[in-house]
RNA sequence: GCGGCUAUAGCAUAAUGGUUAGUGCACUGGGUUGUGGUCCCAGCUAUAAGGGUUCGAUUCCCUUUAGCCGCCCCA
């Protein structure tokens, strides 16, 4: 035949073509993705409306500051993470890392002071960080988010975990919720004082890395995975012993309403959370699973942050309770935990036409056939009637149309039953009117037998 | 940002220092000029990019890029 042959000059060509990429650790999701997403989206919108939170939508881009101020100068995340850069007019920018600041700096901004407390809002949206990208881990994810404004009520923090705990099991994922309490600044100043004196004295045996962290960010010697630091943390002065009065009973509280409503939880005193602006209740939300491949099991996680809003310029003693689920892994946790996700639309209904003028027909039958709700689809790219019951065939649908140049001019159209492969030629105008009637004819009968 | 492993078509994989880099799925077309699910035939599509060693590199070496793993951090 003809068969093309690539000169040397054409393979150079195709080489330096230099395709389009994604960039590093940003991703494309696709319609095979999709129900998953929908699934999670779904679920997450109705708990947030069952549980009264209303949307917010927030803005992709915030001044610098904003998160410097409340996630904290000296956090990985505002110190490595963010994407920053100067605008037209020489402002600091930053793509979020977050929205917990945004929402907050919202609270503030629209005098949600003056609602009723507390104010609930939450939002699904892509977060940025540059990070250096590993499975579950992207520079663009998403988050749900939910965040309780205004109030100091222990009930609240029990809620917010409550929901999360709840999303995941309608999602089907096998989890256990991590808790500690960080108690407030004050508190926390002195635990950490008695955390350093413990550690200084235990220097020699520290790692290069904990003694950075020793020396810079002395709560994380409690979460570190290095050699040997399972028994001096065992001995070291745990949080909840430090904590002021207030933040035990807040607590204790927050653990009693858990117990109510059955959340599986377990206490975590290594648990301290990497963004400035927590206080009191910490929790993680971590998968359980024995699937070694699976990483980054941490699905979500959140606290309290009662001293962001006066930060922000918001009332003394308003309060905050917040959370955020990371979309991407639970996704991830899905799949690993073989969750059931309902498949896309499922076709009823398969449009096939040959020739010009049945082509021309079909768009105004198919239109019909959507008018009426019936699930139907069509390919009318394709030409052959082979091709095109094939596809039928691929989606799954009851029955076949098929509309020829003889059907156009007879003003008839096939009814093909796909499983019997039995055909009726019925009047075009007639059509819709006969393939419900079939469908619900059907239906009926399959709901009594 | 540090360390490790990996890179063959849309996907999953095989093989190789030496002629046409094999197979499965998918995709396109045909067998059936107007009838699917099985079958048969044909077609399409790949050695990540750049450099080096070599008579010859997809294979060995280096660099880059990307993915994954660990650290860091976190969702």
């Amino acid at each position: 035949m003809n068969p093309k042959i690539e000169t040397p000059e054409e393979k150079i060509a195709k080489a330096s073509a230099n395709q389009p990429h994604t960039l590093r650790g940003f991703r494309d999701v696709l319609p095979e993705e999709q129900a998953y997403w929908d699934k999670v989206m779904d679920t997450a919108r109705r708990l947030a409306d069952d549980y009264s939170f209303g949307r917010i939508r927030l803005p992709l881009l915030e001044k610098t500051s904003l998160f410097e101020r409340a996630v904290g100068k000296g956090t990985d995340i505002v110190e490595k993470e963010m994407f920053t850069f100067l605008d037209q007019s020489g402002d600091r920018v930053s793509l979020r890392p977050e929205a917990t600041a945004q929402v907050a700096r919202a609270f503030v901004e629209h005098g949600m002071l003056n609602l009723p407390q507390p104010v609930k809002l939450w939002y699904v949206e892509p977060m940025f960080r540059y990070d250096r990208p590993q499975a579950g881990r992207y520079r663009q994810f998403w988050q749900w988010g939910l965040e309780a404004l205004g109030s100091q009520e222990p009930i609240i923090d029990a809620q917010v975990i409550l929901m999360c705990a709840q999303l995941m099991k309608e999602l089907g994922i096998e989890v256990v919720v991590k808790l500690n309490s960080i108690g407030t600044p004050q508190s926390r100043r002195e635990y950490i004082m008695e955390l350093v004196n413990y550690f200084k004295q235990h220097r020699r045996q520290l790692s290069e890395i904990d003694k950075k962290r020793l020396a810079k960010n002395p709560l994380r010697l409690l979460d570190s995975k290095e050699e040997g630091m399972e028994e001096l943390k065992k001995n070291a002065p745990q949080i909840v012993d430090w904590l002021d009065d207030d933040s035990k009973q807040h607590f204790m509280k927050v653990l009693e309403y858990l117990d109510e409503v059955d959340v599986h939880y377990e206490l975590d005193p290594f648990l301290v959370r990497g963004l400035d602006y927590y206080s009191k209740t910490v929790f993680e939300i971590v998968q359980v699973t024995n699937n070694p491949e699976r990483s980054q099991n941490s699905l979500a996680g959140g606290g309290r942050y009662d001293d962001l809003i006066v930060q922000m310029g918001g009332r003394e003693g308003a309060g905050a309770m917040g959370a955020a689920v990371g979309i991407e892994r639970v996704i991830a946790a899905m799949k690993d935990a073989g969750a059931p996700v309902p498949h896309a639309r499922k076709v009823e209904v398969f449009f096939c036409q040959l020739g010009e003028a049945a082509r021309r027909k079909g768009l105004l039958i198919f239109e019909r056939f959507r008018q009426a709700g019936v699930p139907v689809a069509e390919a009318f790219g394709k030409g052959s009637l082979k091709a095109q019951l094939d596809l039928a065939n691929k989606h799954g649908a009851k029955i076949a149309l098929i509309l020829g140049q003889k059907e156009v001019l007879d003003g008839t159209i096939i009814i093909r039953d796909m499983d019997s492969g039995a055909q009726e030629i019925v009047d075009s105008d007639r059509v819709v009117d006969l393939v419900s009637k079939r469908m619900t004819d059907e239906r009926a009968l399959t709901a009594k037998g």
